[in-house]
DNA sequence: GCCGTTTTCGGCCCGACTGTTTTCAGTCG
């Protein structure tokens, strides 16, 4: 377990157990500083460093009390309070609150009463079928508890925004053919296009919402129905993962949607502005005492509260709503916008497809240019190549680009070039001055110190043929960790050699992440946004990399790849010339 | 326990669905 993981767990079993108390505020404090420190991850690590309590304090959700654990835990390794409850409530508060349908007070009663300690001890209790004898449950609590182990052990967690954003249009574009369907769109985290989403919002407008209902529990890849009511059912999908969908009158659509789309920190804030104005906001719209003022769009309910509307992948609950108080929104980068992709893999390593295939695709797509950065030789396991391939390959190219027409993308020359472990690259520099545009990247030796791999990567950004960083931090979602990073040291380091950071749309990188790319425009350093294609599909996820640049406050100006192949040719051009520019 | 256009005290988001209840508590999003 992770520091995080522990901090977020004993935050999280904090707020249940003072839920179970019947304390009226303290679970909410405690469920916001969970969520908050999950969401920094190591980023607290490096707070706490930085300046303990006093800097801990600075973090969203984080008062004295907290901190005061944070910094115990950090010091010593333990939290004495959080023994103590252990002690007094031996309970795995965390292990049951993730079966569905049981909450503290129920978490609370089974052990009191029955003893329950885990996960083992509620299936045995349930298969004797004791539960349904106690106050306040009965058989079908008995049936729903152990439905709802079942859908846990069958839950695989956090989809990849990628997997499930096809699925989710799929069954938009569905439900909208039914008849009596006005509007049907998705909400919550996938219209906010955060990296992962853990199930699928929908919301539709009908004249029939009980019609709407009943198509959607009968889905053909439904498999369980946890709810099924009259405006509001809930499921379980053949893919592991749950859909809500909401249906409310066509007039209300926008109150809904935005009340829908979260995330929850972000509608507390806003709901809280309502009623520092005197007013009230849910999801059927903004009122005065029993009068609506405004439920018509999204926007009309921002502006009567008094803000611009920040777009739905800014709604995180951190600092939007006083930018769009202050008219200081940034003017975000359109989709569509990246004109090139410059990560490329074909089958010269260990792409499926060739060159003219993938340029080809490219075109097809809408995009003007792409470079070809097949890996280099350290990858020997999938054919990288060496500075004679690397030659022989751009002949080819060459020959490509002369014969282009108007049905292939220009196509630029490039590597993905292997960084050593000392931070030196696998090609030579005669090599790289020949490319039109060079990238480098880390793929072995990932255990390194946070120091040991800054340096490494600054020593492989100073090396004057350089362009870009390709997946600057390494981390593959759910299966490999980023390696330690001072990510402010990398950022200066970019900016003194002029290098860009990508942000890298492949669904289970998305590296850099939102934060980073944040920390990236807050401080000045250019990015690009590429695919990492290895297949001429692999062009249509370009989108993604575009929302993840949205959520870190990214606009056209912040993107290289937006430019045009000449503006292109002259901002790397600044830092070197390139004879042998192929386009 | 956190936080500040209410700033060191006094507030703290809101409603649908379910099941066990006879009017509501618990859970969820």
């Amino acid at each position: 377990m992770t520091d995080t993981e522990f901090l977020t767990r004993m935050l999280f079993e904090f707020s249940y157990w003072h839920d179970m108390q019947d304390d009226a505020f303290k679970p909410r404090a405690y469920q916001l500083a969970a969520e908050s420190i999950g969401a920094l991850g190591h980023e607290v690590k490096e707070a706490w460093r930085k300046g303990g309590i006093k800097e801990l304090k600075e973090l969203p959700a984080i008062g004295q009390a907290i901190a005061e654990k944070i910094d115990e835990y950090f010091r010593t390794g333990r939290i004495r309070s959080y023994d103590a409850l252990k002690k007094k409530f031996p309970v795995d508060i965390y292990g049951l609150a993730h079966v569905q349908g049981l909450g503290p007070k129920h978490i609370r009663d089974l052990y009191e009463q029955l003893g329950v300690k885990n996960l083992k001890d509620l299936e045995k209790v349930l298969r004797k079928q004791q539960v349904r004898d106690l106050p306040g449950f009965g058989e079908k609590s008995e049936e729903k508890l152990a439905r709802g182990i079942l859908l846990m052990k069958r839950s695989t967690g956090r989809h990849l925004l990628g997997h499930i954003l096809p699925l989710a249009e799929d069954i938009v574009t569905r439900l909208s053919r039914i008849p009596g369907v006005k509007q049907c769109v998705y909400a919550g985290s996938l219209r906010r296009r955060q990296e992962t989403v853990g199930d699928i919002d929908l919301l539709a407008t009908s004249s029939d919402p009980e019609r709407v209902m009943k198509a959607f529990v009968h889905l053909p890849e439904v498999e369980t129905v946890h709810e099924h009511g009259k405006t509001r059912s809930s499921v379980r999908l053949s893919m592991g993962i749950d859909a809500d969908l909401r249906v409310v009158p066509d007039k209300v659509f926008g109150a809904t949607l935005q009340y829908f789309t979260g995330d929850k920190r972000h509608n507390i804030l806003l709901r809280e502005r309502a009623i520092r104005q005197g007013l009230l906001l849910n999801e059927y719209g903004l009122f005065k005492g029993k009068k609506l003022l405004t439920c018509a769009s999204e926007e009309a309910i921002y502006k009567r509260l008094g803000l611009d509307t920040p777009p739905p992948e800014l709604r995180v609950g951190h600092d939007e709503l006083s930018a769009a108080e202050r008219h200081t929104l940034p003017d975000l980068l359109p989709y569509g916008s990246v004109k090139g992709d410059l990560q490329t893999q074909t089958n010269w390593s260990d792409g499926t497809s060739t060159i003219r295939d993938m340029a080809v695709a490219a075109k097809t797509y809408g995009l003007d240019y792409i470079a070809i950065t097949d890996h280099t030789q350290s990858l020997a396991f999938i054919n990288g190549l060496d500075e004679k391939r690397v030659a022989k390959q751009g002949k080819e190219i060459d020959t490509l680009n002369k014969q282009r027409g108007q049905s292939l993308a220009r196509i630029l020359k490039s590597a993905e070039v292997d960084i050593k472990p000392d931070g030196s690259l696998d090609l030579d520099d005669e090599t790289l001055a020949s490319l039109d545009c060079v990238g480098i990247a880390i793929h072995s030796h990932f255990s390194m110190t946070e120091k040991e791999a800054t340096k490494r990567i600054i020593r492989a950004m100073s090396n004057p043929h350089v362009d870009c960083l390709f997946h600057p931090t390494g981390r593959l979602i759910g299966k490999r960790e980023p390696y330690p990073l001072d990510m402010k040291a990398i950022l200066a380091g970019a900016k003194k050699y002029r290098v860009a950071l990508e942000i890298n749309a492949f669904p289970d990188r998305t590296d850099l992440r939102d934060l980073h790319v944040r920390m990236a425009v807050d401080a000045g350093v250019p990015l690009f946004i590429n695919t990492d294609a290895h297949d001429p599909e692999h062009f249509t996820l370009l989108s993604l990399g575009e929302a993840i640049a949205r959520r870190g406050w990214a606009t056209k100006r912040d993107i290289i790849n937006t430019k045009s192949l000449n503006q292109l040719r002259a901002w790397l051009e600044k830092k070197r010339p390139r004879p042998n520019w192929t386009a």
